[in-house]
DNA sequence: GCAAAAGTGTTAACACTACACCCATGG
DNA sequence: CCATGGGTGTAGTGTTAACACTTTTGC
């Protein structure tokens, strides 16, 4: 009967991005002003609304294109909310995904057109609703995802150094690493290769570059790549 | 404004769960027939729907309790689905749980009350919508989760053997374990104490109960305890 | 020439794998 | 007494973690 779906109630859908990027140094999430009332003005994750005729995948796409102009991102579902008070205005169930991308690509276009901006994951502001909770489980998948899937690539622009990637991971992680075994690590992965072309005006020696091995990385999911720092620190 | 908000679409809101059991040889998967139209009869995942006061965690509860006459089981967020086709008659986004029983503790209460059976994952049958995929899905998260977080205690009895518990994993894993390196590593855990009683008429010999510990059990998801039977299998 | 960052090897501890025999008991 | 499953130890191998000095070059 079709009664069994007409009783139910209903809910909005809403999809929320934390959007992860690393600028070289540190490792920020990109937060919007939200524009409408209640709560205007506090900082949110990008969001929007799921559509009668698109799966949610596509939605989140979609809202990360309107919000940023970013296209063809990494994009993955995280996780979903459904407090019945968790917006006040109307019951609304939140599906958030996380997203990874190079800062330094996508900056201009980012300030240029919306009122958004990088916060660094230790000096996060005041948040709208329970977005907090959100930031706290997608760290926590950046971290579980990257010990087991070289996701990390995806913060780093084409051409990188090994002192640079070590950064990254040593954001994501919080923590450092010793240069000669993750130099050792990285290289047995056979992930990346080394150009013949060394970073010019950072350090005096130069480091290196490396570009990423497309190929294997297509595999990379399916293959024995990982990179577990430190257990406790992901489980 | 709150035009942002009425304007929106609104979904049906369901829960899944797939129910993992175990029986002491093989891992099996709680299904029901579907009582309503469409496909109608069709074996389907133990599911109900979103109430207006309540959230997802609290919902999936209810709707386990009100299918099975479980209460207080493991029960843990999986994932999200919204295809806006998936099911037929509106459109419904389906918040999926995983849960984790003993088979034997509970097999008489679910057999009486309600059309539900327990199926194999090797000879699981057409399913209703995408509860294939969901499944699937379940599978891995399970085998993800055991892999780092001692969960398969759930699915045995207070008392059980080494050799049980090394027939869960293997049924969980698909795989089968070297006994001396298996009771190496779950000893050296520390999560399982010996009771001094025997197993009574499976084998000749009998296999000494173990018990687990409770307080040990509770710290670990911030522990160490891991275990990775292979890699490949889980990540 | 010196400051600053890049790059490179070795060792010791530990963890994992593979492997085979004796034990206890019910029938 | 024998068939069945329960229980145990070791050696070899591979992986990880800890550790310090030399190289390059811009200033």
């Amino acid at each position: 009967m079709l009664n069994q779906y007409t009783q139910q109630t209903k809910c909005l859908v809403a999809l929320d991005s934390i959007i992860f990027g690393f600028d070289g140094e540190s490792l920020k999430i990109l937060l919007v002003k939200r524009g409408i009332e209640p709560d205007k003005d506090v900082w949110s994750l990008m969001g929007g609304w799921l559509q009668a005729n698109e799966n949610l995948d596509e939605a989140a796409n979609r809202v990360l294109k309107e919000l940023t102009g970013l296209d063809d991102i990494y994009l993955e579902n995280l996780s979903v909310y459904g407090d019945p008070k968790r917006d006040p205005v109307e019951r609304t169930v939140s599906v958030t995904y996380f997203a990874l991308i190079n800062v330094a690509d996508y900056e201009q276009k980012i300030s240029d057109s919306f009122q958004a901006s990088w916060f660094s994951l230790h000096e996060l502001p005041e948040l709208l609703f329970d977005h907090g909770t959100m930031i706290s489980h997608a760290i926590h998948r950046l971290r579980n995802k990257a010990a087991f899937h070289p996701v990390g690539f995806e913060l780093l622009p084409d051409k990188f150094t090994l002192p640079q990637l070590q950064t990254l991971y040593e954001a994501i992680f919080d923590t450092k690493f010793d240069k000669r075994n993750f130099s050792r690590k990285i290289n047995a992965s056979g992930l990346i290769s080394k150009l013949d072309e060394k970073q010019k005006g950072f350090s005096k020696k130069g480091a290196f570059y490396y570009t990423l091995n497309r190929e294997k990385y297509k595999s990379a999911d399916d293959t024995h790549f990982y990179f577990i720092p430190n257990l406790s620190t992901i489980v």
